[in-house]
DNA sequence: TCCGTACTATTACATTCGTAACATTACTAA
DNA sequence: TTAGTAATGTTACGAATGTAATAGTACGGA
């Protein structure tokens, strides 16, 4: 796999809108994210670009609009962000993170259940790797 | 809870020394790092003292001397971490950041059955509440 | 008592990030 | 065709980070 640029807090915001709806112009990403904080068009746009540089995102030109999209997949942005912050915070293991979260977010019987559900398939995987 | 600084990467690995063991002069943490890392003393002292000015460490002089301690816990740190991190890779849910490192790395039974014994708990703490 | 050595303190500097202003180009409507 | 507007491009700038060099200081041994 190849991996993944280092994509910082707030690009990871213009990700997030990419990975829902692409391809997006910088004014769409520009609206969306307007909603859920205070930052400027210009802002954004910035975040774009450097995404752009990066090459996390790509951009096809369709007349005088640009069209982002991204180049990697939340999949694997995520998986190489729990492993760097696993790593980094846990020394490589989840078990304190899943502890430190259950303690803090009480979460929903319908979660834990659903959680529980992933975990039991791991465990079938495993017993069909065996 | 008062808020924790935020710490950085690099910083976090000091902290980790000093969680491990404190207070420490600053030399003990510079050996002990320079075994993992590949930074100068110099990079090591300028991580504890940015440390300390954030008030994530205090400090005491004895005699010539200066030892260095935690002044957050590990616990405040990861939970706070842990926090930011879902909030940003995930929208604050765990389950994905669950599915992919369940797939990404094969977990054993033994661990499977921890997790699902932390899970079980923070249920009956549900239950308790309801 | 004076020097070297071991510590501590001050300063440096390139990148990245968050946050944006200003400039330019190209379409649209008058 | 011309001006206004919308879209893109260029430049800015301070804070944080990673990485360190250099300068100052005090202690312990000659």
């Amino acid at each position: 796999m190849k991996k993944t640029p280092k994509i910082s807090e707030a690009e990871w915001e213009v990700m997030k809108v990419l990975w829902s709806k692409s391809p997006a112009t910088a004014n769409e990403v520009v609206k969306v994210l307007s909603k859920k904080t205070s930052w400027k068009r210009e802002t954004i746009r910035t975040l774009i670009n450097r995404l752009v540089q990066k090459k996390a995102v790509g951009f096809e030109k369709k007349g005088r609009r640009y069209h982002y999209f991204p180049l990697v997949t939340e999949a694997e942005c995520v998986k190489a962000e729990t492993k760097s912050f696993l790593k980094r915070v846990h020394g490589g293991s989840i078990e304190p993170m899943l502890t430190s979260f259950v303690e803090e977010e009480k979460l929903s019987d319908e979660k834990i259940a659903r959680l529980k559900r992933i975990l039991d398939e791991a465990e079938a995987g495993d017993e069909d790797k065996k």
